[in-house]
DNA sequence: GGAATCATATTTGCATGCAAAATGCGGAAG
DNA sequence: CTTCCGCATTTTGCATGCAAATATGATTCC
């Protein structure tokens, strides 16, 4: 059973996201190869993906290295996700949806409303919370039937800490993070109704602000980075075992 | 005087924009290889960074073949770009704008005024005309400060006819592309003063209009669309041969 | 003692080779 | 005459190999 690009690719891509590797620290293909178990052209193939996802920087005949961002990079990015995210509901309520294409949204909330009432403070919650936001948020995007918008919302996303799904569990701090897990929550419910009202700029409003809170919560809980664990879009177990032949290793 | 990976994708990204191959045709890597002169991996890590760039779609394991879109997709894209750019000139606005920096931006309004006058009649002066218009978009979104912000914007605009750039000259409705040139240049006019009197919201409105009439204006000069010729970013010499081994050719 | 230089060792960049999957074609069966 | 199956060819996918470029380290010259 060998792996395949795809394989590699999402193996490297986890691996660099989740700080296996030092910003900045060099990717020799060699290495890389070794630890995913590939050809070096396999493993040059995968960088550059990477690379082209803007996770790597590639030097010029000195091979790629692990893209650093500073907080203010990643402010901006998100930024910019929470004004195409408002392109996006804004779009959808002026096309109008009809109840049916609602629904789906709805029965969303009411599981996420579920999540929150139980209190998310187990593994597979957590996970349960995650995978409903996406849902929600694509069921947003696809709503506003342009294509190139969820083509442009999907790039900037693949950046670190920049999808709406990067949500930061601060299990020091319970309290502060179900507040601001109930917070989206209420901004989900208003920002649908918005969308199934037609107020085109109400949602759009709405979906900014969602998104500079976001932005916000995760400059607040960063600052005590130490205590805290990253969730992501997809953990599970396919992480890569680079990171004992780099120096670095996960906070 | 061997060819590297940058030449090899300019070369292949040249010829897929000049509609060297029929949109949906597939290419194979042999054809593609010789026809750059380079070898198979050169032309498949080539084929992968257009296929990144959403030039191509990669079918698994039958390889990547030439991406047809839509009028209306381009048309999605097109108003993304402008929602990214109003942003830029809106936060540009935001930021305040030294008299210092509106300088080199009001140059360039200067000079495509002079071109206007003359006349953009020889093809020298539709490459100025492209020129600066690429140099003024360009330091519009710079002046927004948000570097997320310009990296979307390149990605979106690098798909085909959806860039600022992408001017349709039209050679048989000479008079229709002036005026069309002109009302930009109008256009471009108004967005900078916006922004440098700090009237983000003006210019962010300014500039969603200018977006929708280039949109408005390609759809227009594509619907009479066997007179006229695409102009482009970088015209210019390294068109690749390939047309020649696959069926289609420029119309 | 410090700096420049040259030789060595890595590392990248690219080309070629080989195996697996897919396509197309031909023939046989219904 | 149509359809289905199997073989040959084509094409992709991946691994390995070789040459150029760059970092490294020792040596010599100032």
């Amino acid at each position: 059973m060998s792996i395949g690009l795809e394989d590699a690719t999402d193996a490297l891509r986890t691996a660099v996201l989740d700080g296996a590797f030092t910003p900045g620290s060099k990717l020799r293909e060699v290495s890389v190869s070794e630890n995913l178990g590939v050809s070096r052209t396999l493993a040059r193939l995968a960088m550059s993906a990477l690379e082209h996802e803007g996770l790597l920087e590639r030097i010029p005949n000195r091979g790629s290295r692990v893209r650093s961002f500073s907080i203010s990079q990643i402010a901006d990015a998100i930024e910019v996700r929470g004004e195409l995210e408002g392109m996006a509901v804004r779009r959808a309520a002026e096309r109008g949806l009809s109840d049916n294409a609602c629904k789906p949204l709805r029965d969303l909330i009411a599981q996420s409303e579920e999540l929150l009432t139980a209190g998310v403070d187990t593994e597979e919650r957590r996970q349960a919370w995650v995978d409903i936001n996406v849902a929600f948020h694509n069921g947003l995007i696809e709503a506003s039937g342009n294509w190139a918008l969820s083509i442009a919302i999907k790039q900037i996303s693949a950046l670190p800490l920049v999808s709406s799904t990067a949500i930061i569990f601060d299990r020091k701090n319970f309290d502060r993070s179900q507040r601001q897990l109930r917070a989206a929550h209420d901004d989900h419910i208003r920002i649908l109704n918005a969308v199934c009202d037609g107020r085109g700029h109400r949602a759009e409003a709405l979906m900014r602000e969602h998104a500079f809170m976001n932005a916000q919560n995760k400059r607040t809980n960063l600052s005590d980075r130490a205590t805290l664990d990253l969730v992501r879009d997809l953990p599970g177990g396919k992480l890569v075992s680079a990171a004992t032949s780099q120096k670095g290793g996960a906070d």
